[in-house]
DNA sequence: TAGTGGTCTAGACCACGAC
DNA sequence: TCGTGGTCTAGACCACTAA
C-alpha cells in the first residue's frame, strides 16, 4: 500500500506489526485466539506474507503458538517457570520443581566406537548403554536429553527405570555409584526438525545446550550427557561464590 | 515450479534450500562469498523469497553474514570460542580470554527510583550510577552490559575507568570493594533492534541473558548488572560439584 | 464444507556498495 | 551505473480442523 515511495521506510513493516502483536500478546491473556491471519493483514494494512513473518519471529520464541487449521493464541511469556535451584554453589543438573517426567526415545546397548570411548574414558570395545528421553514437566515437553553411560556400570537397567525418579538417585541406591563432579558447557542453539517436533516447538526455536562428564568419587566417568532445553520455559539460576585469592 | 500438484512435500523447500546452504557452509571455509540471490534461487529451483527465508534463517544463528550490496557470506560456526573459564567451581563471570575492551555507551548518575533501589538495597533518593557498555573481544562486539551500582561507593568514577581492564579489580584496587558472592540469572533470549544493532547481528538473533546481583564481604549490594552475550560466539563452561547430602 | 494456517511464486521497488 | 541484498505485495494452492 504505501511502499513508501521516496520517504525511506524508517521501521519496516514488519518491525511495527511485530511490536502491534507484542502489545496485543502483553494485553491479553495466555491462550487468547488472534483473528485469522487474513483478517489481520488486511486490518494493518499488510499483506500476508509480512504479517506471517512477523508472526513466526514471535512464535519461535514462545510468544505465539500457532495450530494449524485452528488458529495462533498468544502465550504469554510470564507462565515460563524458574525451574532450576541451585544446591550450594553449583549449577543445578537435576531441577526440582514441576512433576517432571519421562518418555524415553531410544535404550540401545552397543559398543563404544572411539568417539564415545574417548569421552567416557573406556576401551572402545567396551559396551556403551545409550539412553534418549524427552523430559516433561507436567506433562509439557521441557527438554531431550541424550545419555552415554558405560554399560557396566549400571547391569539390569530397564527403560523402565528412567521414566522417573532421579537418575544419581537410583544410581546412587541401586548400583552404589556416588556422583561427584561434573564439567559442563552450556550454549545456546535452535532446534532442528527433529528436535522441534520432540519439544513441540517450532524450528529454529532457541535452546540451551548443555553437555555435561560427570565423574563418581573414585573417579570414574559416569557419564556423558547432551540436553536440549526450551528456551521459552528454561532459565538457569545460579549463585557464585568469587574466588579472590587471583587476579 | 514443481509445486507438487498432488504429492505431498515432505521436505518443504526452505528446509531442503537451509540443508543445502549448511553443506555448502561445512565445505567451504569462512568468509566465502555466495553466490547472488537471485542466481542462486534459479540454480536451486526456488524462489527468491523461499531462498531468502533459508539464509534468514542461518544468518540469525551467525552461520552466514549479510552484507548490504555486497553479498552474503558464509561464517563457519568453528571460529566461534570457548571463552569462560572458570574459577574454581564458580560459573565464570568475566571470561579471560582473547582482547577484552568496552565502548561506553552511557554514564549517567541519578537518584535510584524505586525499582532500582529494591535491587540495589538502598534508598530511592540515593544516586545510582548507571553503565551501559558494549564489550569487544579483539575489536568484535560480544556482548551489551549494563551496570547499576550505588554512586557513594565509586566516587570519581569516570567512564574511562569502564573501558578496559577488570571492573572487580578496581573495585578492590581502589575502592577497597571486594565482591563475595552473587546470585545470578541465565537465560536464553533474543535481540530488538537497537541490540541487533550493537552486537552486529541480525533482529531475533538468540543471545544469552544474564542478570546478576553482586555483593562485597561485608553484605552490600555492589552491583546489579544486566549482561547480553552473543549466542554465535559464547559458551559457558562450568565445573560443578555435587552436593550428596540430600535427595 | 468452510475456515484456518502452511508454503510457494513472480515480480516490483528501495537502499547500499563498488566501480 | 550496476549489481547486491532488503522489503513488500497479490495471489495461488495445499493440509489440517471442525462442523
Amino acid at each position: 500500500m504505501d511502499q513508501a515511495p521516496a520517504r525511506q521506510p524508517i521501521t519496516a513493516k514488519r518491525d511495527r506489526v511485530r511490536h502491534y502483536l507484542m502489545d496485543v500478546i502483553e494485553r491479553s491473556g495466555p491462550g487468547t485466539l488472534l483473528p485469522p491471519e487474513r483478517d489481520l493483514a488486511l486490518e494493518l494494512g499488510v499483506s500476508r506474507p509480512t504479517l506471517r513473518a512477523a508472526i513466526e519471529d514471535l512464535s519461535r520464541i514462545g510468544l505465539l503458538v500457532r495450530q494449524h487449521g485452528r488458529g495462533t493464541f498468544t502465550h504469554s511469556p510470564k507462565v515460563s517457570q524458574e525451574l532450576t535451584g541451585t544446591a550450594s554453589n553449583a549449577l543445578a543438573v537435576p531441577p526440582a520443581e514441576g512433576n517432571w517426567t519421562s518418555r524415553v526415545l531410544k535404550f540401545v546397548r552397543a559398543p563404544a566406537g572411539a568417539p564415545r570411548a574417548n569421552r567416557l574414558n573406556i576401551s572402545p570395545a567396551q559396551p556403551v548403554l545409550r539412553v534418549e528421553r524427552v523430559r516433561l514437566v507436567d506433562g509439557v515437553p521441557m527438554a531431550i536429553e541424550r545419555i552415554d553411560l558405560p554399560a557396566a556400570l549400571v547391569p539390569e537397567l530397564r527403560a523402565r527405570d528412567m521414566e522417573t525418579g532421579n537418575f544419581y538417585q537410583l544410581l546412587r541406591e541401586r548400583y552404589e555409584i556416588v556422583v561427584a563432579d561434573a564439567v559442563q558447557i552450556i550454549e545456546p542453539s535452535v532446534t532442528d526438525e527433529r528436535e522441534a517436533a520432540l519439544l513441540g516447538v517450532p524450528v529454529f526455536a532457541p535452546v540451551l545446550m548443555f553437555e555435561r562428564t560427570t565423574r563418581d568419587t573414585t573417579g570414574r566417568t559416569v557419564e556423558f550427557a547432551r540436553s536440549l532445553y526450551r528456551g521459552d520455559r528454561y532459565r538457569i539460576t545460579s549463585k557464585l561464590r568469587f574466588d579472590n585469592t587471583s587476579g
